[in-house]
DNA sequence: TTTAGAGGTATTTTT
DNA sequence: TACCTCTAAA
């Protein structure tokens, strides 16, 4: 967000400001020629642009000009005058998106994009609105957000506070169920009591009590609260609730298929228009509500998202108007055929079929390959073969189902010189080096920030450890204050060694020093100084590893990143809210990312590599969702296809290493689902074993789900592995030996390299319910027993 | 307080 | 296999 501290503008509209863009584009619609946004619609996008009264639900398939519509409709809604900029509440779920919106906006209509205030995420929008409103919320305004790191650390102090043995129920897994819950809107209090049972015996939900009184104390909130909080301050206070309804004329909603509950009920609550007390939308009412999405394209339903929100927008918003956007612009022919073929598996879909005015090209092409090594090899080639036609780089990418598979292309990338980037790796604000210095930052601005301080307190190593921790901790929740004012308090009496006082000492005096500068000189010089004077930066230097030079280096970049902020306290909130920073990059690469990283992109060439039972669906999606999960995975390989404009490569691997043990695998069932009039089956050297043949394989016939992935084949991979490393013999002989269907069944004997001897109690999938013998009862993977002859 | 080794685990990721 | 986290010993 670029401006978290600016004013509320007014309520009542701002005069017309003269010769600006708007007044262009109105006095050229008022004489007849539509603005240029508007003639280069096609008449689908347009209707979605003028339908600007009332729900609307465009349903925009990939490649058909979403981004476009969203922004033209602003531009439209703007220059007709029909509400100002700040009336528009306009949200998107990354910054990225929200950025890319506000420059469009920009090119359409000039500077009056600047005045969108309400442009943004939904967690960027709720934090302003929170900010406002904090002590409604048991809060102040200034409250911290917390990221997922800050979230775990608290939630571990929860634990061990109530003598939780956090082996067994983990501070992770409270931290997954707790971000459930607030995804789903649930406060404590509402959480259903069987959930709420289901972690450490049955405090799961007391414990979710705690730490939300935790976060209360620190004046703090994680991202979830961002959204819940706002929520309730909306349900508890009506008059706060209608001020915003009554602000937001017109409400824009983008990739509306990732909403998750809360959300839903957030956008709910605002566009219920002035409407009276009950939770009705009267006719007269109805909200200027536009979603647009692509219930194709959810692939974040293990976040939360719910694509039901999408698939009831019409009962949840009566008189409706549906706009489907099906014209691509993006593929050709036969790739936008193989896609659609591919998405037509999907029972749970609203039903949309793409189509292309424009040429046929280049069948997309499968290929089966020995095993992982030889299918970075052979994109590899291919790559370099692209290149010598003179095919830009930045135009070719690699789509994995999962980032383990990245890391064979980048090492055969570097063998071969060919120039990549990896995309969504390690973001910038989340490393390690980058978290210590904001953390000294934010200890400077906040001194109540007790996460920060903890967290910096012993780095670089100064001999504050645990014990002399403990002290102040016990001293800080006795008095209900915060750790460093805790600190300043102890320093003065005998109850920390000698030591360890005067090194708080001088600690906390560096502290004094550096906040008393704040204002004084410019933030990043400040930051620089802290960053100096507490001996960080010589923490590294001294750090002879490989990586130091290159964190030393980031937060060089950090400082320097610093200087496009006014002041320290906005550059805090845009880190917590944009975990993101962009990276310069020169010169053309092959951009390697997961398919789930790639969605919103396009290139040229697309490679889909590992496209086998197993990864991709991937197991567990299958295990934990069923057939709502494979429907996700497939829209997961829709989303790759379509990311291609003219060539679409798909690879299937007969043998891959999977935690360190080769495993001989099976086709994808995708692959069955493309239409064999569109696509180009490639009979690859490697590929030997007759797999070639998928198209006819024992899958094509069949439709019931469920018998799919328990055929022999697939078990056989399963079981595949243990007991050597050359995969080429390995093959051969598992496939020799292992009788077809050996796989376990309850009451087997078996026997695990740690826990010994035991009977198997129950068989799902690939894990195994057993009771040993000697270590009672266990979840293991199969791989990791042996099955014993009675 | 630090560090070496054991143990356990193993998609997808944004805010 | 490979990584990360936590525990036990120096």
């Amino acid at each position: 967000m670029s401006d978290p501290f600016d004013d509320f503008p007014g309520f009542e509209p701002a005069a017309p400001r003269a010769g600006g863009g708007i007044a262009a584009c109105a006095l050229a619609a008022m004489h007849g020629g539509a603005p240029d946004f508007l003639s280069a619609l096609n008449p689908e996008q347009r209707a979605a642009v003028e339908t600007t009264e009332g729900p609307v639900l465009v349903l925009a398939g990939a490649g058909t000009g979403k981004t476009r519509v969203l922004t033209a409709r602003i531009a439209h809604i703007l220059a007709q005058g029909l509400a100002r900029p700040h009336q528009i509440l306009a949200v998107t779920f990354t910054n990225k998106a929200a950025r890319e919106m506000r420059e469009r906006i920009g090119a359409l209509i000039g500077g009056e994009a600047e005045g969108m205030a309400w442009l943004g995420t939904f967690h960027a929008i709720s934090t302003k609105i929170l900010r406002r409103h904090a002590e409604l919320a048991g809060l102040k305004s200034n409250f911290t957000i917390l990221d997922t790191d800050d979230q775990i650390r608290l939630l571990k102090q929860v634990l061990r506070a109530e003598n939780i043995d956090e082996k067994r129920w983990t501070a992770r897994t409270l931290a997954f169920l707790i971000d459930n819950w607030k995804n789903r809107g649930l406060s404590p209090k509402t959480v259903p009591a069987g959930e709420a049972g289901a972690f450490a015996n049955g405090k799961g939900g007391a414990l979710y009590a705690l730490y939300q009184e935790r976060l209360k104390i620190l004046n703090a909130a994680d991202f979830g609260d961002l959204l819940l909080e706002t929520l309730r301050v909306f349900r508890e206070n009506p008059d706060v609730l209608r001020e915003y309804q009554g602000r937001f004329k017109y409400l824009l909603v983008d990739e509306y298929q990732d909403t998750n509950a809360v959300q839903y009920l957030w956008l709910r609550l605002l566009a219920q228009r002035q409407a009276g007390a009950a939770n009705e939308i009267t006719p007269a009412q109805k909200p200027n509500l536009c979603c647009v999405g692509d219930d194709d394209q959810s692939i974040y339903g293990w976040r939360g998202a719910d694509v039901d929100n999408i698939l009831r927008f019409e009962k949840d918003f009566p008189g409706a108007k549906v706009i489907r956007l099906e014209r691509n612009y993006r593929s050709t022919g036969h790739i936008l055929a193989a896609a659609a073929h591919l998405i037509a598996h999907n029972r749970d879909r609203l039903g949309k079929t793409l189509f292309t005015d424009g040429e046929d090209g280049e069948k997309p092409e499968v290929s089966g390959v020995w095993d992982s090594e030889e299918e970075a090899r052979v994109i590899g080639e291919e790559i370099e073969q692209l290149q010598r036609k003179g095919h830009s780089l930045d135009q070719v990418a690699i789509l994995v189902r999962a980032s383990f598979q990245m890391r064979e292309f980048e090492e055969r990338f570097i063998t071969l010189g060919l120039p990549y980037k990896v995309i969504g790796g390690p973001r910038f604000y989340e490393r390690l080096e980058i978290r210590d210095a904001l953390a000294y930052l934010r200890c400077t601005a906040q001194p109540a920030d007790d996460l920060a301080f903890e967290r910096i307190v012993n780095t670089p190593k100064r001999g504050l450890g645990e014990a002399s921790l403990q002290i102040v901790h016990d001293h800080a929740r006795r008095q209900r204050i915060p750790l460093m004012q805790a600190a300043r308090i102890l320093i003065e009496t005998e109850e920390l060694k000698p030591k360890q006082r005067s090194t708080f000492r001088a600690l906390l005096s560096d502290f004094d020093r550096w906040a008393s500068q704040i204002g004084q000189k410019p933030h990043h010089e400040l930051a620089e100084q802290i960053l100096e004077e507490s001996g960080y930066t010589d923490f590294w230097k001294q750090d002879k590893s490989a990586e130091a030079e290159g964190r030393l280096e980031n937060l060089k970049e950090l400082v320097r990143s610093m200087e496009e902020f006014p002041d320290l306290g906005a550059f805090l909130e845009h880190v917590s809210l944009v975990m993101d920073a962009d990276a310069a990059d020169g010169g053309e690469r092959v951009s390697i990312m997961t398919l789930h990283g790639a969605k919103g992109l396009e290139f040229e060439t697309v490679f889909l590599p590992g496209w086998e039972e197993g990864l991709f669906p991937h197991q567990r999606s299958l295990d934990e969702n069923g057939r709502a999960g494979l429907e996700e995975e497939r829209r997961l390989a829709y989303v790759g296809v379509t990311r291609a404009r003219r060539r679409a490569k798909i690879y299937f691997a007969t043998n891959r290493r999977i935690h360190g043990l080769w495993q001989t695998t099976t086709p994808s069932r995708f692959l069955d689902d493309l239409p064999a009039a569109h696509v180009q089956v490639t009979e690859n050297r490697a590929s030997g074993s007759g797999y070639g043949a998928y198209a006819q394989s024992r899958f094509a016939n069949m439709d019931a789900f469920g018998s799919r992935y328990d055929t022999p084949g697939w078990k056989r991979a399963q079981q595949n592995g243990p007991g050597g490393r050359a995969p080429r013999t390995i093959e051969g002989e598992v496939l020799g030996k292992s009788s077809p269907g050996s796989a376990f069944s309850p009451g087997d004997r078996v026997f695990h390299l740690k826990f010994g001897p035991g009977a198997v109690a129950a068989v799902d999938g690939s894990k195994l319910t057993i009771d040993f013998d000697k270590a009672g009862r266990k979840l293991v993977l199969d791989s990791f027993v042996e099955k014993k002859s009675s």
